[in-house]
Order: structure tokens, then sequence, then C-alpha cells
DNA sequence: ACCTGAACACCGTTCAAGT
DNA sequence: ACCTGAACACCGTTCAAGT
């Protein structure tokens, strides 16, 4: 059978998910599919735009569009905005880091960055402002979830530093960007409150 | 004249400078010095704690230890030493993301992390919570600075998408940063307030 | 102690030629 | 239209052997 753009995505999320980034190379992905290195170059136009698609395809559950506006609050949808991003990155392997560098070199159609602008405006932050208060919690989701993430594999992997308090790390990690949300979501209500006035 | 490692990472951080991260080979790293590739793995692991050494360069200037007591509030010093934390990664090429990836990897020593938590300590948030919060900051630091060098380097060669308003891009990053930032001061000095109750 | 030579096991990408 | 074969120009890392 002959081969699709995605079945290429598909076959590369697998390799993603089995080996993680370092060792998702193009040739690898080639015999995965049981094809020739250059074949995948008519499917795709190089390894960076399938990155981007890979990123898509973890995004995309996260961050689709809603079809009725939510009722609840602008705070309690910002949480759960970034708190469904942070369960797409963490449920693919190095998905925090695919996501992160396809998002630099602008390789993702996934309108991430908009999902939470919405609940900032909403907010009552100046669309000016909107903006770039929003990246300012992507970056701190994609920050927050990288560092998680890679800490999971290098302590199922080998030995970590083990730097003081023996506690599960899972709850930990959820915590401290729980944390970091609220400081985000409390930042903005103060910004609000003081241009009202 | 014998190689140094100190020799080694200098070396390094021109290329990093001169060509980027991308073209920062080991390889390559030895001709620079006139030396076999396999001369490096004398004075470095490998090419992981290499670049470890070169954040900690690029970070040096932006961390280091205080030698006495700052007079100015909590919240001035948390500004500045994020300010500072992201002049220093602005003042390399690529590194921001150096930085983020070394740290990602735990090959960082200098104690960035704590530098920002002092600050957030100061301002009476508890043990528990001023080093995930501190955490957030150095996130959003580091994802905002990648993405505004990622940015410049994308328009410095070729053209950038151009979603939008002509201003000059150096000033939104900057207010862009700004803005985070205050968004976490005032998180922060709200948190405090609502424990003090 | 420090470095070379040479190898091992890989990469991403291109492109004429085939079907 | 889609893919192969083969090449180009690279990688990081190891390690016996030299000095």
């Amino acid at each position: 059978m002959q081969l699709t753009r995605t079945d290429v995505v598909d076959a590369a999320v697998a390799l993603l998910d089995e080996y993680g980034l370092a060792d998702l190379s193009m040739r690898r992905l080639a015999t995965s599919l049981g094809v020739a290195p250059g074949a995948l170059y008519w499917h795709v136009a190089n390894k960076q735009a399938l990155l981007g698609a890979v990123a898509d395809r973890i995004l995309l559950r996260a961050a689709a569009p809603e079809d009725r506006p939510s009722p609840e609050d602008w705070d309690a949808r910002l949480l759960r905005v970034a708190g469904a991003l942070r369960d797409a990155l963490l449920s693919h392997r190095d998905g925090a880091e695919v996501v992160a560098a396809s998002l630099a070199a602008r390789q993702v159609s996934v309108p991430v960055r908009e999902r939470l602008a919405e609940p900032v405006r909403a907010a009552g932050l100046s669309e000016d402002e909107a903006e770039p208060a929003a990246l300012a919690v992507l970056h701190f989701v994609l920050g927050a979830t990288t560092d998680e993430q890679s800490r999971m594999q290098l302590d199922s992997l080998g030995v970590l530093p083990d730097d003081g308090a023996p506690v599960a790390l899972a709850t930990d990690a959820a915590a401290g960007f729980a944390l970091g949300l609220t400081l985000f979501v409390d930042g903005i209500r103060h910004r609000v409150r003081t241009l009202e006035r």
C-alpha cells in the first residue's frame, strides 16, 4: 500500500513514544515504514516540518476549539486549559520538548496560544496585554512540563541526584505546576483590579 | 602549548557566538583548536558536559553570588535578578537554548534557581512554596528568552511571518518580559497576603 | 598526561533514475 | 505520483598506539 503523510506522522509518534526524541531519526522512521530514507521527503519537507506535525498531533486533544462557550469563570477556564495542555504533553514521551522546539521553530499550527489568551481576555486584560500574558503562561507550562518529563526519564533510567526530600515526585510536580498557575491567576486578577480603578 | 579545559570551553563559546548551537559540533570545535576530535574527550566527558560548562559560563555573570545583602525590596530584587538573567542569555547566540537544555540535563552548577528563590522567600512565601515559585519564574524567563532569541534569528536570517503590528520587536519582547514578571510578582504578593491572614 | 589515527555506527538531505 | 539507489557531507564517541 502507498504511503501517506498521515502514515508518516503516525509512525513518527509511535517511534517517539517508544524510543524518545533523541532516537527519532528520519532513517529509523524510514526503516520502520519499510521504505528508503529519501521516500519520506516526498511526504514531508524536512525533519523540522515532521516534528511540527507531531507537535500538532500532541496538541490537538488539548487545544481543540471549544464548540460551545464554557459556563466557567475565566480563572477556572485558564486552569483547565493549562492543565489539559500539561496532560497532553505528558501523554507522549518527550512531548513537552517536541512542542517547545516546534513552537520555537514556528512549526505549530494548533492555536494553543490563542486558547490561553481567551480566558485572559475574559479576565479583563487589555488586548495588548492578554497576548503576552498568555505567552507567559505557555512558557511556564512548557518549561515546567519539560522539566518534569526530563526528570521522569532521568530517574527511570538510572539514579537521580536525590537532592533532599524523598517525596513522591509525581505529586510534587503537580503541586508545583498548580502553584505556578495560581501565581499567574492571582497576578492577572490583581492587574485587572488596578486597571479598573 | 597544551590544551586546557578552559581553552576548550572558551573556544566552544566563541563557536557558539559565531555559528550558533546547531553548528557547534565536537569536530568543528576540534578543528578550531587545531586538534583531533578525540583530544577533546580528554578534557571533557562528552558534548553534554561541554554544553553544561558553556551554560555555566553564560550564567556566571548574571548569577554570581552577591557579596553584601542588597538594600532593595524583595520585588525589586526579583525583577533585577530575572532581568540580569535575561541579559546574560541574550548576550550569547542561542544562550537561552543552551542553558535550558543544560538545565534539563542537570548539567548546570551555577545556582540560578537559588538566586531567584532568595527574593521569593524574602517576600514571605514558605520554604515549601518558594522553591517551585522560583522555578516557575525561571521557566518563564527561559521560555520567553528562547522565544525572543529564536525570533531574532528567524527574521535576521529571512522573512518572518509578520503576523500583525509592524512594531519594533525588541521593545515588544522587553515589554512582554516585564509584564510576565509583574504578573509573578503580583501573584506572589497576593499569596503572601492571604497566607498572613 | 595528553594527543593522534583510525575506526564504528550513525545522521539529514538531495536527486537522477526507475515504475 | 511516488519511490529506490546511491551518494554527499557530515555527526559523537572510543581506543589502541604514540610521545
